[in-house]
DNA sequence: TTTT
DNA sequence: TTTT
């Protein structure tokens, strides 16, 4: 399972504070929102702001220190990789989910 | 538009060659799919294969370079970030789509 | 000039106040020394700090920024490439230089 | 030990036959040299390359691999940390040592 | 010392 | 020389 053939990096502000289950298998999921914001300038010059929302999950360890440190708002850096999953919705329309599935974080900041 | 904070990097195979839009005003967009093949064992031993499909998403130059370089089956490597929309669809449901927007491509291999 | 192919990431904190240099050709670099720090357990389960301490070197409106924000201490973000020079010093041994050139910088935590 | 605050990816050709070394503990060391190519355009439109030469270091499973797999000449990426140190010379001089201390390897192209 |  |  080569990181180097799909890797994502993201540094940005956590949305609300992470969902945590504890499956019947004893493993443990997280899942949260992250939001990477870009700011730029347009042609006018005005200051614009672009945030892309990223469906984060993890597993096991990863969410073991999610569920301890991460919470709504913190500034993070994660990495892992993008996990694509095509499915048929109730209508019969194909439908794809894309998540990051996380394996590393790291604390940015004034963490207090 | 900061690239520290939003990036993925992947390598892969395409899947079928890429479609080329050229828009009204005159800027050019590729398409294609990506496969990411990963090769671990199981609790079994046997050698498993997961693949995940990326939309790709590239403009302008890198659209140009698409356009002349990359067929089906060829393997690539691309660096761009994520970009994630939210529409509502015909029904009324809330649908997310995620698409690597690339911004560099990288031509691996024997590329007769 | 392909970033995929010679591409370094850190995450660290500015040793000394940078040192800014105006070249006669009108260019500005800009040079200072940043630690990146891995904290883990050693077989004794004692907590173990090991410190690089990496060369970090930067061009035009990259440096300008650096001249502008970095300063000791600040915890950064770069990015960029491994540039390696091989020279020979004044008693004829060959001597190799490792730099992080820099062309990306994002600052973290609490920027007050 | 976290890969997100010190990260390298190259991706070029080995230079030389990897040196490999069986230490007394029963630990491996694989060592050898990668080139890194940049193509680029000069001010007068004439074609120039850039290589830089990185030393690369690798320990344990990822030395194992790099013993079968890794010959001279051969296109790779390869992921990893800067390592650096410093020493006195015989003539009491402070010398810098940097090292790509790798992770991670992936062999590419036509691997016959 | 590599490669295209 | 940094930081937690």
């Amino acid at each position: 399972m080569s990181t180097l053939k799909n890797k994502v990096q993201l540094i940005g502000n956590v949305g609300l504070e992470p969902t945590i289950t504890n499956l019947e298998n004893g493993k443990k999921v997280a899942r949260f929102s992250l939001a990477t914001n870009e700011h730029y300038k347009n042609g006018q010059g005005e200051k614009q702001t672009d945030t892309n929302w990223h469906t984060i999950i993890a597993w096991g360890k990863t969410a073991d220190i999610i569920e301890k440190y991460v919470t709504k708002g913190k500034e993070i850096a994660v990495e892992g990789k993008l996990g694509t999953r095509a499915y048929d919705d109730k209508d019969g329309n194909k439908r794809h989910v894309t998540e990051v599935i996380v394996s590393e974080i790291l604390l940015l900041g004034n963490n207090n």
